[in-house]
RNA sequence: GCCCAGUUGGCGCAGUGGUAGCGCGCUCCCUUGACAUGGGAGAGGUCAUAGGUUCAAAUCCUAUACUGGGCACCA
């Protein structure tokens, strides 16, 4: 016998274990000429310390999925990995050698290194046992890691492969410099915020005196690298003096005033300072204009030499003591408050420094022209279809990619370099995964790799084919490859998603996977992004200590509206877990009435025709058919959460709250031979449903399925081997549905009938029907039972020559009147009062649908069944009103 | 500045043409042989605003407001 309430933790140890024993989710789909299967690659996780909720989200989403595939018979391949997550993952682990004051100098790269991947194995294991906790069917055999070996194989040959295409380049540009990190970035590593700051005004006196100009700027520090001062061509007050030069205070350089169409001449004073080699437009000025790159700012954000007097001084430093020399001298003219945003790391939020240096580069151009075609042909498809868009609009105006990182922990850049010869104009260094043995030109042994790693998401963006062994092109790559789908939050779209799509056409000329469903972000109950420094976060780990698995799944998956935010808030998980408890309890009641061994082949449903069946056992199973067919429909468009929403309200208000309580009718009677019909209706209805369920719920499932097999006729070793709930559609039966929900509609008049008179829960009570269309009344009669059970009646009789029995409170529905004789319990007025409210209620409806039904437009231009149900429900209202007011007049 | 999404009962959300549903919360009643992690009943919404299309609008169109997001600019 089951315990009373669920509890999660024996059941998850049991079946997560058995599910890995007996490799449930294995090899399956290995390289073979079977169906199909589905394919997933998950998302790997950065080896940066334990799963958060996110991650949760992520994952439970791809189970469900896969699960869901798999129980409809599609072999499947979840591939699980890790990602050695670059400059994040390097930034913590610099963050504790900070707490012991070192810094990975101290350590050196290659001892450093080590200690990473030492650190990083850990982490792995962490994250990956979380996973198999969380219950995913992970195909465990295929574990791999973005810097595994095979990995760098792959690396390697996409690297070179872009090499020989002359994709990919080396050369000085501007650059996303994160001076905290110390590395270049790409420019969607950078993320904007808006910030508080200033507008300085600066005078720039013309060279050997004379008014000069005053421009405006965020920045005064980089005045020490201007090279000209731009202005627009047509601006009538600058007009003398394009081409006259000025002299660049603090420095007493010589600088000239240019023209460039690219100034505002609203903004500011309408005079820019130009700095090309710290700031992107005026790089660009400075390129149309010839002028010179005077780096003032190094890659450790101190100045320069260049910078003069401001030499070694920090950024934040010698802006401070410009601007206090500047006021000194009396150039400062004004200084206003001035909101702006600026580009932050998005992995430190430290304000980034636009930076000429030399990086290597990957063309996209070329690569991201595929991909579009890919998504205006359907061959790719997202989920919401909203994010499309954008993904267009970013692959439509992409910008070469900067893959150079000035980190430790990645892929080595696999190019090396002649010593005697690097110097040369027009050198070419040689590009490979291992050293060469000499140097082509000039036969030299001396060769050095670059020093850089390559930007962590070059290696991401190979994912779904390096995870099956490409470059080489093996049967396991040609089996898997396409994957299925590929399942992850909104914040990647660009920095992964694309770029697998890109990657994924260049490799191998097909898309890497047809779909993207992309979900939204969990975020705290009022809407905040969680993290450490505002305590808000949810820890996926201590909500399965404390609810269950399957509860934390469930509360995820019915929240996930496709392309949704998640305001999570430990409250829905207590819903859920009562969820799991209503599940482990409808089971222990069904386990309770059935036989107690089951008979060979299960109680088997097929011996009842539908004849043969109560109106209940018709009813409940086309619900159920309905319910089937709904829950396929939505999780073909990725509708997770309206199709568990679905499952929740079939097992709990229609199975449980109805259909249970009716069956019981037979269950509790002496009738040996009216049980067999609700005990095949319970054992299959309830064990198609938790199947149905299981991708969302597997544990509990799992461990109610194994007690139920048998009852069915199934012997499978687990839920997931024993097929999905078939068929569905010969039990449907919309005259079930339509029959029962009468009768429900009595069972509910009279209850309510009882709540508002006061009638003690425990008294049984008659009614009496009277009138009503011989059909309702012949249901009625004949289901009768149904209705003395549910609203509790001692009896339930037909009228008698339209008798009214005194001292009685009134119920209308169906069609008929329902006379509750309640001498010396009821009250009088306050049963007046309360037929009024229904008569008030009523009237309003009644006269609504004449005044429709009095509308000739609506009459002539209504399709004919519109008209026939307003006809109808009119006809309706005004019966019950009827009724109600004959009752009141006699009262 | 451009684009996208959202705005529905106290809270969180469903609902793509016939005047609204779910969960939580709230009120009242009930420990009845699956479950109090339960059952029954109830209160509570002019579906952001203003126009328009339509016989009919939460739903379609336009504008506005607010919120969130993407992109660009940001001297």
């Amino acid at each position: 016998m089951l315990d009373k309430t669920y509890d999660p933790q024996p059941v998850e140890s049991k079946w997560c274990g058995a599910w890995r024993r007996s490799k449930l989710f294995g090899s399956q789909a290995a390289a073979s000429s079977g169906p199909k299967p589905f394919v997933v690659v998950i998302p790997p996780p950065n080896v940066t310390g334990a799963l958060h909720i996110g991650h949760a989200l992520n994952n439970t989403l791809q189970d469900i999925l896969v699960r869901w595939h798999k129980l409809h018979g599609r072999p499947v391949c979840w591939v699980p990995g890790t990602d050695h997550g670059g400059i994040a993952t390097q930034n913590v682990k610099e963050r504790q050698l900070k707490a012991e004051n070192k810094t990975r100098h101290d350590l050196g790269r290659e001892a450093f290194v080590s200690s990473m991947q030492s650190w990083s194995s850990e982490c792995k294991k962490t994250i990956l046992g979380q996973l198999e906790r969380l219950g995913c069917g992970l195909d465990w055999d295929r574990e791999a890691f973005t810097m595994d070996a095979a990995r760098a194989k792959a690396v390697h040959a996409a690297f070179e492969s872009y090499w020989k295409k002359g994709l990919i380049y080396r050369g000085e540009r501007m650059v996303n410099w994160c001076v905290r990190c110390g590395t270049a970035l790409s420019d969607i590593e950078v993320e904007y915020e808006e910030r508080k700051g200033h507008l300085w005004h600066i005078h720039y006196p013309l060279k050997g005196g004379g008014e000069g100009l005053t421009v405006a700027t965020t920045r005064p520090e980089t005045m020490l690298g201007d090279t000209a001062v731009a202005v627009h061509p047509k601006d009538a007050r600058y007009a003398g003096l394009i081409g006259k030069s000025l002299t660049l205070p603090l420095m007493e350089r010589d600088i000239p005033v240019v023209a460039d169409d690219v100034v505002e001449s609203s903004f500011g004073t309408g005079a820019v300072k130009v700095t090309p080699a710290h700031d992107p437009n005026d790089f660009e000025i400075g390129g149309r204009h010839g002028l010179a790159l005077i780096k003032v700012i190094g890659p450790d954000g101190k100045m320069t030499s260049e910078a003069g007097a401001y030499a070694g001084l920090s950024r934040e430093k010698a802006r401070d003591k410009v601007l206090e020399d500047l006021k000194a001298g009396g150039r400062l003219v004004k200084t206003e408050d001035h909101r702006h945003s600026v580009g932050v790391c998005y992995r430190c939020m430290s304000a980034v420094e636009p930076l000429v240096s030399k990086q290597w580069f990957v063309r996209m151009k070329d690569l991201a022209a595929p991909a579009l075609k890919a998504v205006e042909e359907g061959r790719f498809r997202i989920y919401p279809e909203s994010w499309t868009k954008p993904y267009v609009e970013w692959l439509s105006n992409i910008r070469d990619w900067c893959v150079s990182r000035q980190i430790w922990w990645g892929h080595r850049i696999p190019v090396w370099y002649c010593a005697a010869c690097r110097e040369k104009d027009g050198y070419k260094p040689q590009v490979g995964a291992s050293q060469p043995a000499s140097c082509p030109d000039c036969g030299g042994t001396v060769l050095e790799q670059d020093p850089d790693v390559l930007d962590t998401w070059f290696s991401s963006a190979l994912w779904p084919f390096s995870v099956f062994g490409w470059p080489d092109q093996g049967p396991d790559l040609s089996f898997h490859y396409p994957t299925s789908v590929l399942v992850t939050g909104y914040e990647i779209l660009y920095l992964w998603v694309a770029r697998m799509q890109m990657s994924g056409l260049e490799a191998l000329g097909q898309v890497p996977f047809e779909h993207a469903v992309i979900h939204g972000i969990v975020r705290d109950k009022k809407g905040k992004k969680m993290s450490k420094s505002l305590g808000n976060v949810i820890d996926p780990l201590v909500m399965m200590d404390k609810y269950g698995t399957d509860a934390l799944r469930f509360s995820l998956a019915v929240q996930a509206h496709p392309g949704r935010d998640i305001p999570f808030s430990e409250e829905s998980l207590t819903g859920s877990r009562n969820f799991a408890n209503k599940l482990w309890n409808s089971t222990r009641f069904v386990l309770m009435n059935l036989p107690e061994t089951a008979p060979e082949g299960g109680l088997s449903l097929k011996g009842f025709a539908p004849e043969a069946l109560d109106l209940c056992d018709r009813w409940i199973l086309a619900e159920y058919a309905q319910t089937l067919s709904r829950c396929r429909g939505l999780m073909k468009e990725y509708e997770v959460a309206a199709a568990a929403d679905v499952l929740y309200g079939f097992l709990w208000d229609r199975f449980c709250d109805w259909y249970v309580e009716l069956a019981k009718i037979r269950l509790q009677g002496a009738d040996e031979a009216a049980k067999a019909a609700p005990r095949a209706v319970l054992a299959h209805v309830l064990t198609g449903t938790l199947k149905m369920l299981h991708p969302f719920m597997p544990y509990i499932t799992e461990e109610l399925y194994a007690s139920l097999k048998p009852f069915v006729g199934e012997h499978a070793d687990f839920l997931l081997r024993s097929g999905a709930p078939e068929p569905g559609s010969e039990w449907e039966s919309a005259g079930a549905i339509r029959e029962m929900g009468r009768l429900i509609d009595v069972v509910k008049a009279l209850r309510t009938l009882r709540s508002e008179m006061c009638v003690p829960p425990g008294l049984r009570i008659s009614a009496i029907a009277e009138g009503g269309e011989s059909r309702d009344r012949d249901l009625l009669f004949k289901y009768g039972e149904y209705v003395r059970f549910l609203a509790r009646l001692s009896e339930l009789k037909p009228s008698h020559d339209g008798e009214r029995p005194p001292h009685s409170a009134t119920a209308v529905a169906s069609g008929m009147t329902f006379f509750v004789p309640l001498e010396g319990v009821i009250d009088l007025s306050k049963e007046r009062q309360r037929l009024e409210k229904e008569v008030g209620r009523l009237e309003v409806e009644a006269a609504r649908l004449a005044a429709k039904l009095g509308d000739a437009v609506f009459m002539e231009r209504a399709p004919r069944e519109q008209v026939d149900l307003s006809r109808s429900q009119h006809a309706d209202a005004n019966a019950r009103l009827g009724r109600l007011k004959d009752v009141l007049k006699s009262l």
